[in-house]
DNA sequence: GAGTTTGAAACT
DNA sequence: CAGTTTCAAACTC
């Protein structure tokens, strides 16, 4: 664009704002490294964002690492792809939460893209080069992402902690244009309302750019296009004049057409979205329905060879997917597969790497396992508390008959739980009340309402179905006592449980992918086509399975749960674990 | 690496 | 809301 012509520069009034107390040092490379929040708190307290731990767990990796959670980081990494991630996150205040989402993982700009290697290895996320903008204003990546700059190239930089208050005010002045502006572009909410979702009828559900773009001379097919850079389709909401960025267009192909340089690259995108997809999107997923795509836009596939392609449609796949309705965990094999494949001649049609391993029964049933578990754990724990209570009185009683130390408290550390520890509050068997101890994260209520999905409800209701457990409060134990004595051992036991789960989850993925890497690996010098939903051959019928995955290797409790919950539903899981309690 | 092109963001 | 300017990334050479 030719610069303007008047000497007015609004720069220089942005230059002079507030922030100009302070100019910086702007030795990109020494830039903390630090996660804060927008509240304004102070710049060293920003290091802690106080998440629940839950929150936590979910975003950072290490967490987990350290946690009991002993999962790899390579399975951390699979369930949070997106680079972005490595860098630091900002989290907005919590009346600002919902506007800068804790995770802005879609956000698909330039970083998305260039933040990966070639060989599809996340890297270090782009570091932006802002040199007027101060890193406040959209035009900077980093901040646009709700980063901080880190490492970046960006000269007199205030996207920092040093500077948060001119941060803070940068934020407040972009929210107030805009107070969308830090949300994904990319139109995508794993909460995004169901009606919506099912608009679509049986209709595919394509993400798209919220606002659109608005290209003029790219032909939306140059990563000018926000939307090609996001790898999706534009959409009815973009105003771009000559677009080639649809389904069919010509260019596009012939653009896309024969890459397969990536193509583990995309694989393992595709793993990634997959694992992402199967435990849940928290921070992405579903778009909104897209009814009325331009012309030609209903996903059909012939992108078998291209990586990129293949990228977007896992993106799109996976978001169609995380809007199908009841099966959180479904890799919809079926009907979804045949649907595709109505649409069009063989097709990538993605498939989760979990497919066959995670079938919607399969949640069911380790809901009831769970179920059962606590309530034979609280049983069983109830149990021995009572006769190790009653033992300390009757020893007790021998001892000092007549003393006034007597009155125990119930907390007895006789009973092997820790005092502390049975401190729970009781309001938290009730879930909603845990708010008046501690904030909720965004992330935290999005976990929240998602158990109100379906699949905790309606759809699993065995005989001990949650919402006894969950709703009940009258859940008591014998002898009268509460749950909140046996809460923090239960939960622990049953969290046990769960974590020997998704261990072998993860493994059985991992298999899987490795599996699927394997296969492409030997198909993509032989074959060019068929690529099937699963990623792997499609015509070709699947190879013999690798050798039983090496689930000894799963540091696992070796539970009942274990057994029951990811192998592809066993006859009667709950019975097996009753009796192994 | 410098220069150009491009389109989003910011501004009027 | 439309037009213009600013900006930084993408692209080209």
């Amino acid at each position: 664009m030719e610069k303007s012509e008047g000497g007015h520069f609004p720069t220089k009034k942005a230059e002079s704002e507030p922030a100009r107390v302070q100019v910086e040092t702007d030795n990109p490379a020494k830039k903390l490294a630090r996660q804060l929040d927008f509240t304004g708190g102070v710049p060293g307290q920003a290091l802690t964002v106080s998440l629940p731990e839950h929150a936590n767990q979910i975003i950072q990796p290490e967490v987990i690492k350290s946690s009991q959670l002993t999962v790899s980081m390579k399975s951390t990494q699979l369930i949070r792809p997106q680079p972005q991630l490595q860098q630091h996150i900002l989290l907005m205040p919590m009346q600002q939460a919902p506007v800068l989402p804790p995770l802005p993982l879609i956000r698909p700009l330039s970083r998305q893209s260039s933040s990966e290697a070639k060989d599809g290895t996340p890297k270090k996320p782009k570091q932006c080069n802002c040199k007027h903008s101060r890193c406040l204003k959209l035009y900077c990546e980093c901040f646009a992402s709700g980063i901080f700059c880190d490492g970046c190239n960006c000269a007199n930089c205030h996207n920092n902690v040093e500077n948060e208050a001119s941060r803070r005010e940068a934020v407040e002045a972009t929210l107030e244009r805009n107070p969308n502006a830090f949300r994904p572009k990319i139109a995508s909410s794993p909460h995004g309302t169901r009606e919506k979702r099912e608009e679509a009828g049986d209709g595919l559900v394509l993400p798209k750019h919220n606002k659109g773009c608005h290209c003029k001379k790219s032909g939306c097919l140059k990563k000018y296009c926000e939307c090609f850079q996001a790898n999706i389709l534009c959409s009815e909401n973009c105003k771009c004049m000559d677009c080639k960025n649809f389904e069919k267009s010509e260019e596009r192909q012939a653009l896309f057409h024969g890459d397969h340089a990536n193509n583990m690259a995309y694989l393992q995108q595709a793993a990634n979205a997959a694992i992402t997809d199967a435990i849940g999107s928290s921070g992405y997923g579903s778009p909104p329905v897209n009814k009325n795509r331009k012309p030609q836009e209903l996903f059909s596939g012939s992108m078998i060879k291209d990586p990129v392609h293949t990228l977007g449609q896992f993106q799109q796949e996976n978001q169609i997917k995380a809007s199908v309705p009841p099966s959180l965990l479904s890799s919809i094999p079926g009907p979804r597969v045949s649907n595709a494949a109505a649409l069009g001649p063989p097709k990538v049609t993605y498939r989760s790497l979990l497919a066959d391993i995670i079938q919607n029964h399969d949640i069911k049933e380790l809901c009831s396992v769970l179920i059962v578990y606590a309530q034979e754990a609280a049983k069983m724990l109830s149990d021995e508390k009572d006769a190790s209570l009653k033992q300390a009185k009757h020893h007790r009683k021998a001892s000092y008959p007549s003393s006034g130390v007597e009155k125990v408290m119930p907390d007895d550390c006789s009973t092997g739980i820790q005092a502390e520890s049975i401190r729970v509050d009781e309001s938290r068997l009730d879930g909603a009340d845990v708010s008046a101890e501690r904030p909720i994260s965004p992330g935290t209520l999005a976990l929240m309402c998602d158990e109100q999905d379906t699949i905790f409800t309606a759809a699993a209701a065995p005989p001990n179905d949650l919402t006894s457990l969950s709703n009940n409060k009258s859940f008591q134990l014998p002898h009268g006592q509460g749950m909140t004595e046996i809460y923090p051992e239960l939960e622990r036991i049953v969290l046990a449980q769960t974590r020997d789960c998704l261990k072998k989850l993860i493994t059985l993925g991992e298999i899987k992918g490795k599996k699927c890497s394997s296969m492409v690996r030997d198909t993509d010098s032989g074959r060019q086509n068929n690529v099937s939903s699963n990623g792997v051959a499609n015509t070709v019928p699947p190879p013999p399975s690798p050798p039983p995955p090496p689930q000894q290797k799963v540091d696992s409790g070796t539970t009942a749960a274990n057994n029951a919950c990811p192998k592809v539903h066993p006859p009667d899981g709950n019975r097996d674990v009753k009796e192994k309690i």
